[in-house]
DNA sequence: CGTCATATTGACCGTACCGTCCAGACGCGG
DNA sequence: CCGCGTCTGGACGGTACGGTCAATATGACG
């Protein structure tokens, strides 16, 4: 009785420090998504966040652990949000489609998110390894899937990932402001391998079952866009 | 009194200075493959150049400079290289093929010239506006010789530029250290609206026309690769 | 060999940044 | 009300970097 219980004591802290650290966290993401990652110091970090120099050392050991911080929760959102809808496909090429629609839609809503990921892509490559490995397992089953004339997973995984990236850099510097998304995910997926043909049919699967999937209130953001009219496609 | 002629004075101190200037655009070459660009400092590149400090600072008002300066020749020795070649080809698709393909085979020749060209095209996106430029016009005659079925030359371009510069840093960081050029290439090919069967025939063609090029002794470096043999294609 | 234009040198200074530290505020239990 | 622990603030030292400048080296010319 006497001895006040500690886990208690820290328990307390937990919750100021959580949102002191989740300040920071935004101020960084702020930051990021304006200037080079490289060029934000702690000064501009704590003054964007409105705390002091030595409580950003209480929380981080450092710029990279913040960029880290930053990276991860990125991505784990991202992959958190799309995870459960993704699971419920089973055809690879339908699940690629779906994680590049997501991922450009959110960019077109958001460029600002769209610059960030793009410069943290760059920055801290480790970050999206978990998202290389998704596209990577499903690029596998989608090899394995086609008889033999594609290209090798590893290949694959580069070349979409690469117009991936180059997307959202474009979208982020506000080039192609009015982007195609079926045009975009039509060519990723004939890059891997498929034809025209069946790329449509993919997209028209996908239209049917995202509409689906955003139902089911997965995405709070309305999610149509001006393009969504096409519902006849 | 017999005024010593000035403009000889000029000439003479050409070839000292430009060998230096030299100097110092090859040790931040070598820099600029090995670490990332923003972190190379004036101390590194005299250091590594065997000049002083001073010296720098004639040659360069600061290190945005030398980093436009080492981007130009970079771009200018490679497009010059390619010109001539690319002049002499017609068909869009087979000059883009063609374009990539020189590029591919560089960097696998040479992965620090892919390192250094992928950290170039982030450092300073300006540097690639003329590249950027060539495909641009490529994509477009290609576009307009295609019914209607392919996607912008906007969006084409972003990602013919998204593919090559995500290959540029994986053969950079050595990962696919057995990168299939000729898949690469179709899959480019296929990205921007061709079906198997053109991809197929375009790379076809895109072998022969590009040994007689070698031969012309454009390309000191022996061409062939591992790859090469599959002559049959 | 002396002259002169030019290139080169490296010590030097101001600054911006990192990371630390200690005094004080805050919130809780008693 | 006090005691206690954690979080906070911003001043401070150390340093690495960018950029300057007076002194010096180079080398062609007469």
């Amino acid at each position: 009785m006497a001895n006040i219980n500690p886990a208690r004591r820290a328990e307390i802290g937990r919750e100021k420090r959580a949102r002191t650290r989740a300040e920071l966290v935004a101020a960084a993401n702020s930051l990021f998504a304006k200037q080079a990652v490289e060029s934000v110091t702690v000064d501009d970090v704590v003054r964007e966040a409105g705390v002091a120099k030595g409580t950003f050392y209480v929380h981080f050991d450092g710029l990279d652990a913040l960029t880290a911080a930053v990276a991860e929760e990125l991505v784990l959102s991202f992959d958190e949000m799309l995870q459960a809808d993704r699971l419920s496909l089973a055809d690879p090429a339908l699940r690629i489609a779906f994680g590049c629609s997501s991922f450009i839609d959110k960019a077109l809503n958001d460029p600002r998110w769209a610059s960030l990921v793009a410069r943290m892509a760059a920055a801290s490559p480790k970050g999206g390894e978990l998202l290389r490995g998704r596209i990577f397992e499903d690029l596998q089953k989608f090899s394995q899937s086609l008889p033999g004339s594609g290209a090798s997973a590893e290949l694959n995984l580069e070349i979409v990932v690469g117009i991936m990236l180059q997307l959202m850099r474009a979208l982020g510097e506000r080039r192609l402001p009015s982007l195609d998304r079926d045009a975009a995910i039509s060519a990723i997926l004939r890059s891997i391998g498929l034809n025209a043909r069946e790329a449509k049919s993919v997209l028209g699967r996908l239209s049917t079952s995202a509409d689906g999937a955003m139902a089911d209130g997965a995405r709070p953001r309305k999610p149509q866009r001006q393009g969504a009219a096409r519902s006849g496609a």
